[in-house]
DNA sequence: GGTCGGACTGTAAGCGCTTACACTCTCACC
DNA sequence: GGTGAGAGTGTAAGCGCTTACAGTCCGACC
């Protein structure tokens, strides 16, 4: 119960000892320290010397007290494990910590805990500088109060009207399945992980799902196509998709599965059948996961890691200062730049899973 | 360019609009909104509502510097990308938050970038309440810097001397592989992903890699086994190793890939040779990796997101004050308390890719 | 009835930075 | 030679909390 903390951690330096050390003031310490201007060359030298001997580095909890900016960018998504999420966590990160940011990461369990995050004050505000979510969709009036917040957001996987998103274009990915199927030969088609088709969603599973349709359609073929959505997009939902499939008196000669996870699922079950994919069936994923190549799964690539990266670099672009140029405008607001949206590549990639349609 | 700050964030609400509005001081509403003793019942509520109703939240930063602890827990892992690593930050990120922590991840790309982090400054101090470090060697002067700055640290996957952590025994992995593999009717053995055996290591390959020799030995077998490191403990690093494997004259009959990812690889070879795991060779993993049951690998299993969440709770735990009693001790230290040393339990899950060994 | 301890509450001093503003020099320029 | 514009530096006022310390009140107890 003494007065100190009972640990004697040694006393670090502040930016008080730093000064009188270098027999200089705070202010100049501080100026040296972040490279701000006005500090002479020889001045800002010997600050940076001084502190490096000492070992001083700024309180980040003080700086962001005064300076009303956490340097921190927080990372929403819907849980951490999972490939496509932990890899586009894993690039976000990489940019982040580079450009001098730390990385906050926060799971939301389900819907409510994003509204929680979101409307809440919980982890905007003091809390962090900039937002990424992945795969999360951020409604209009969640965004306004975001933004009102002086919060900067970034989305991966779906857009955010009015802020800065990397996707993909789904409904190509859906039609680039389709095409590929079709010129195999295959008429009798399912999709698994699909959603009603709900003209007015934007959502990935109906995009996809119309751009599939959508496809066929263009090569001239009816769309009474059996879909199942394995309601989950894992290796579960996608195994008990194909075993409703093949459980169908007429099973489909092609199934476009909308992620590697779930086209998984559906090679196990094949597999548990003796069925050989790309021979008695063939199955296009979306992704090209990490083991796809593994099962030799067809698929249509996206490069996620790249995704997080890139929506790293547009909310660090979006935070920096408004520059103070063209400030003149009569507008009361900053000229209102039409945020980047980045549609990242797509690609096919063939592997063994999907072979012409079998003779009968 | 003015006073205010461009975007015209409205003005948060502070300790002192709601002390004023709830007609207290601002001491009580601290003491209030923590639930800290001495404050009235009545009091607490009023206040506790009067700040519900204002939307009032304490600033982080402000909270930090002046109480000292940042209520923020570092997660530092070599890489987030990576199922085994996003698997046990899930878990971990998943106790923080419940417990009111903010997650911070950091990957590190190299050693180099892990003294960095350990040894200068940079993430400890005034940044971070407590670590946990995954897979990740600390060495004894970092891991005492660490202490000394006030920073609890847990590490999962080994052990750091004076310090709770969580991981497996990898000696008995290694002996279970070698007892399932000898059951079989193996005698013809390699390793995939061993380490050179140095007797005074304590890593992780070197564990498992001694532990199926001394299971081989308690069988009364030679030792003379072909081992090949695959670089990387990835896909990649499986696939070559079983390459070299298969090209030497006389193969195998029986792999032990020290993590299901390498195994993945190494099926991936056998395929490519027209070879059936458990039939043509038996391999054995470790991890019980999500896909392994897609591949039907044989692996010894490990319940990767258990270890995080027992790592964040013990590293909680550390991180409570010594809990006032017992300082009358004699030392100038608390009582040393033997930190947790949780060793989780491992199971062999047996699935096609072993089988008996085949006869010739 | 006076006193004392305990339960509450308030006052104010920081925590370690950032930054507006004031100030002191140098020069370049007329 | 005087002046004004920078460039460089210092002073000090916060940023929004926590918490030691100092009350104030009230009922219990002698």
């Amino acid at each position: 119960m003494g007065t100190t903390n009972g640990t004697s951690r040694s006393k670090r330096s502040t930016i008080e000892d730093v000064a009188s050390e270098a027999g200089v003031s705070v202010a100049t310490v501080s100026r040296a320290m972040r490279g701000l201007p006005n500090v002479a060359i020889s001045t800002r030298a010997h600050v940076v010397a001084v502190a490096g001997r000492m070992g001083y580095t700024a309180d980040p909890a003080a700086s962001r007290l005064a300076a009303g900016t956490t340097k921190t960018i927080t990372v929403v998504i819907p849980n951490l494990s999972g490939w496509y999420f932990s890899t586009v966590v894993a690039g976000a990160e990489a940019v982040c910590t580079e450009a001098g940011y730390d990385v906050l990461v926060v799971g939301i369990g389900s819907q409510k805990d994003l509204s929680r995050i979101l409307s809440e004050q919980y982890h905007l505000e003091r809390r962090t500088d900039g937002l990424v979510v992945i795969d999360v969709a951020v409604a209009p009036d969640q965004a306004d109060s975001i933004t009102q917040r002086g919060v900067a957001l970034t989305s991966v996987g779906s857009r955010t009207a009015g802020h800065p998103s990397v996707r993909i274009d789904n409904e190509t990915v859906g039609r680039i399945a389709a095409d590929h199927l079709v010129e195999l030969g295959h008429e009798r088609l399912a999709i698994i992980g699909a959603q009603k088709d709900n003209p007015l969603s934007f959502d990935v599973p109906t995009l996809r799902h119309r751009g599939f349709i959508g496809g066929l359609a263009s090569h001239g073929l009816a769309v009474d196509d059996v879909r199942l959505e394995g309601g989950n997009f894992g290796v579960d939902g996608g195994q008990e998709a194909m075993a409703a499939l093949l459980d169908h008196p007429e099973p489909p000669t092609a199934v476009f599965s909308m992620s590697d996870e779930m086209a998984f699922g559906a090679i196990m079950e094949l597999n548990d059948r003796g069925l050989v994919p790309g021979r008695d069936l063939s199955i296009i994923g979306v992704d090209d996961h990490e083991f796809s190549r593994v099962v030799a799964l067809t698929t249509v690539r996206q490069s996620v890691a790249s995704h997080g990266a890139a929506a790293a670099r547009l909310l660090i672009e979006a935070m920096q200062p408004p520059d103070g140029q063209g400030a003149a405008a009569d507008g009361q607001l900053a000229a209102p730049i039409e945020p980047a949206e980045i549609v990242a590549p797509i690609e096919l990639v063939v592997r063994g899973s999907t072979g012409r349609v079998a003779q009968r």
